[in-house]
DNA sequence: CTCCTAAATGTAATCGATTACATTTATTAT
DNA sequence: ATAATAAATGTAATCGATTACATTTAGGAG
């Protein structure tokens, strides 16, 4: 790979005007342009990265942090940082922590080494500490997940108030006994959902019982599975079950399947309106979350602050899709 | 952040000492070590991954290009790359390419530029001829599509046999009218599981017949619901349906459901085991890759590489798995 | 105490770009 | 034709590390 100084010889100009070249300044002569650019072409020659990101200390790379890239939740989202970032010829770096903080760390020293320029974060199992460290120093960005009162900009949905719609929803179709279905609640999202739905069973005068409660230690299907399976041992069971993700609730979906009774009608009501919602049987009711805006969102967030320019938090609209899972 | 220099000054050493001290050199006194080990501790040091890249000429950075996050086969294959890579000290970056050229120019040129020491491709879509290219300077391996004859090295299943048995299989259940759901054909992958399904209908002496042969635009869920609507509006129509993806085959499933007469039975394969396949009503019988492993041995093979050793490609064993959605 | 060798440390070039400032060349006005 | 100005180009420092080579220091032998 030919370097800048090659290209220089080959035209018979100094680096500095094939520089400027690289950097379309006004103050080279066509002639010589043209010289340079033909020498580029010549020695086929791209300029590097490295070189250029070392003296201008910025990489045009963006890191978008995210705990596993299974959960097809963060796939729209993806979409939408990723379409705004290289419209403004910025592109970006999926990081999948896997919930571990060594990952994280790298990551983070990616950022404060410049070979990135600014991070969005996804990631609920993040070490909100160490975050808000790098913030003060990089432009961070909080996606979906997000932190109460925090100084760290960020979008997200009003989670509380969705969850609260979810089961009011199931409230309305008669259902009195409603099991959660959460993950962890060091989670802010999971404490929120819950916090919905306990409000709806209050405002309906309708039992909070513990024993509907379950808390799984991850989102996959499996673990839906075995909440569901969990739930339906109970001598007294639920008639409606509210997961805090899609991946929960068609867990649970599968295990109604397999080991209810038939003429049991357990109706189930997700949160994501993940692509596979749609394709299960029954249909999943979920909430849905504007993704590809919220990802659209966060990078113009973060496009923003590499400008230098202060943010305000953004909470997105939601909507409850009701599908077969909720009508029988 | 604090630099070498800073640190340098702040012990009382040369950079030259720092640099020793951070890379472990053994020509250090255990004094100056430990007053450089102060100095970076109080000044909260990291060194610059863009100066150091820049002078070795290594990032210890690996890309993983794919076309799209959204198809869950990719997941396994990633997390097998990761913990390899983790192991030898090396990080991956998630280039989704969108099947956009744009975007793989520029990852390219990231390894063009030292900013990654090589790459794995698991990109169907991707531009042959500039990976060939790359592929001349820089190292670079094929993982699950591949190019027959091409000097890449690759790591991937023997999908001809693979598509011969899914579909031997629905022939033994009694199917003698077996339609085939795939995608593009300028994907290898396509064509050799039609090959693989025309050599299995051959050898019964059954019909090849292209009606019954449907060719999506993508992989997604929806490709599959619409293609497996248009097999179903045919006058004669198939029995049994194999598709190249599990998301085209959950699509078909999810179709058959809607339009088709609840007394047709119709059967499906599909490919990959994604971990949704256990989740739909029925289930779906597929072919298991082992994902994991392929990550696994691509990662091993791109390390090697970058030792500079040569590598042989290897074809992984696959497996059907049978479940309802062939037995009814 | 001196000399020699080995160990420890320092100096300065290097990687590949950008850019402030200096210098040369071209253009315009008088 | 000459001075003044504008445009084009060049020179060299810089970003933050590594490392060959040079130099200093320490330790041991005589």
């Amino acid at each position: 790979m030919a370097n800048i100084q090659q290209i220089a010889k080959k035209a018979g100009v100094s680096v500095a005007t094939v520089s400027r070249v690289l950097n379309n300044a006004t103050l080279v002569s066509p002639k010589t342009r043209s010289k340079v650019e033909e020498a580029i072409k010549e020695l086929n020659y791209e300029p590097s990265m490295l070189g250029r990101n070392l003296r201008n200390s910025e990489s045009r790379l963006i890191l978008v942090l995210l705990p596993s890239i299974s959960n097809p939740f963060y796939t729209e989202i993806i979409n939408g940082i990723q379409n705004t970032a290289i419209a403004s010829d910025y592109n970006i770096l999926l990081c999948e922590t896997d919930s571990k903080p060594e990952r994280e760390n790298i990551y983070f020293n990616m950022v404060k080494n410049k070979l990135a320029d600014g991070v969005i974060s996804m990631d609920p199992t993040v070490n909100m500490q160490k975050l808000n460290e790098l913030a003060e120093k990089h432009p961070v960005i909080l996606c979906s997940e997000y932190e109460k009162g925090g100084s760290i900009p960020y979008v997200t949905v009003d989670s509380e108030l969705a969850a609260y719609q979810a089961v009011k929803h199931l409230i309305r179709l008669g259902n009195e006994r409603i099991a959660l279905i959460s993950s962890d609640e060091k989670f802010l999202y999971a404490r929120q959902r819950r916090e919905g739905y306990e409000r709806a069973l209050r405002e309906f005068q309708l039992p909070i019982r513990k024993e509907w409660i379950y808390h799984t230690k991850a989102l996959d299907f499996q673990h839906g599975v075995h909440a569901m399976r969990m739930l339906l041992q109970l001598e007294e069971k639920p008639t409606a079950v509210f997961a805090v993700s899609d991946t929960l609730a068609i867990g649970a979906l599968k295990a109604i399947n397999m080991y209810a009774n038939t003429e049991e009608q357990i109706a189930v009501v997700g949160f994501d309106n993940i692509s596979f919602s749609s394709m299960t049987n029954p249909t999943l009711t979920t909430v849905s979350q504007p993704m590809y805006d919220m990802g659209k969102i966060a990078a113009e967030m973060l496009l923003s602050r590499l400008k230098g320019e202060k943010v305000e938090n953004i909470v997105l609209e939601h909507e409850l899709i009701i599908r077969e899972s909720t009508i029988g």
